[in-house]
DNA sequence: TCAAACATGTAACAAGTTACATGATTTG
DNA sequence: CAAATCATGTAACTTGTTACATGTTTGA
């Protein structure tokens, strides 16, 4: 299970609340993995059971209290073991992969509409983590430590981004050239 | 659920029994979509229970029987209506993102050892798609259906092995450069 | 005949999703 | 004071994983 090790990466980061992790898994976190609000407080629960984090109510002046979260020592051993240990790839599941493959068996016209408008949604993201790359690290070369390390991550996210377009891309090409839309 | 619809599309190209399915999901459908064999006979169960397949069982000659599944019309009718649906981006999920991004709170050295290692991985399984490709579409120019669909898969599964080559060796080089291996 | 491979499964569990619920506080 | 937002959760369900179990057939 890596959601709790991304919530102790996280955590380690910056102390925080179950809503002010679940924007994060929404953002910078969320480039390689994401969780809803649900699972990020049931597992916080639990690592709480566990010892691998602590809980201090913070009342607010402008707003409803919060339970803080912080890792504890027994939670930076765990996080320590974990990342020493090797790392299997995990499988990919991909909807779009498998429409791709068995489109002659549906509507053809109706999945390239859908490859259009998928690449069109990763295009934006592409263009969102540059501007995010540009904004926050203007000069990577300058960068070592804790800092190039979420450079690299953000890195993969426009990699991954960049797949995607190519993919979509060749896609849409190939089925434009052979004129075969009908079957 | 995407499962059953990838079995839908493998079965659509020829039955089969669960092991076939098992290993077709190890090899081609398995770039885009992974399952075990424990999970493939469930959903078979299922999908028979609601009509989407047909069973029959095949004595052979020299193995024990299997049981044979092919797509029925009901199934080909839910597999058009699944292709048609719009197609929601499935979440990344990836151990090493989450590792790379917290390396300097555990064992840097062990990280890098990890990434060379996945690197590694990955460029075998480029090099046998790319192996893969030259053997089955000497000439991708001139395919077109369902033969087309089938090289443009394998082109994504081509495509998701570079990122990974791409990304892990700017991760190497970065740190390689960067001499704070100890942190 | 006994080990290995083939084919099919069960059971228990872990993880992720979807839908709904509750109370606090602020803003119009 | 009503609606909106924030923060936290529960419950039911689906999907995926891990470990084990069973019978068949071939080949050493």
């Amino acid at each position: 299970m890596a959601l709790e090790h991304a919530i102790l990466v996280s955590l380690s980061e910056r102390a925080a609340a179950g809503s002010e992790l679940t924007r994060r898994f929404d953002a910078s976190i969320g480039y390689f993995w994401t969780a809803t609000h649900q699972q990020i407080y049931r597992v916080l629960a639990k690592m709480e059971r566990s010892g691998w984090v602590s809980v201090q109510v913070v009342p607010q002046v402008d707003r409803p209290a919060k339970k803080e979260y912080a890792v504890t020592p027994a939670g930076r051993e765990e996080l320590r073991r974990w990342i020493a240990e090797p790392t299997t790839s995990d499988p990919v599941r991909s909807d779009i992969g498998v429409k791709l493959r068995g489109a002659s068996l549906g509507d053809r016209a109706a999945v390239l509409d859908d490859v259009r408008r998928l690449r069109e949604e990763h295009t934006k993201r592409h263009s969102l983590y540059e501007y995010l790359a540009g904004r926050d690290f203007p000069d990577p070369g300058a960068l070592t430590g804790a800092d190039l390390d979420i450079y690299l991550v953000l890195r993969g996210g426009l990699l991954v981004e960049q797949f995607w377009i190519q993919w979509l891309t060749e896609y849409l090409d190939a089925h434009d050239t052979t004129k075969d839309s009908h079957r």
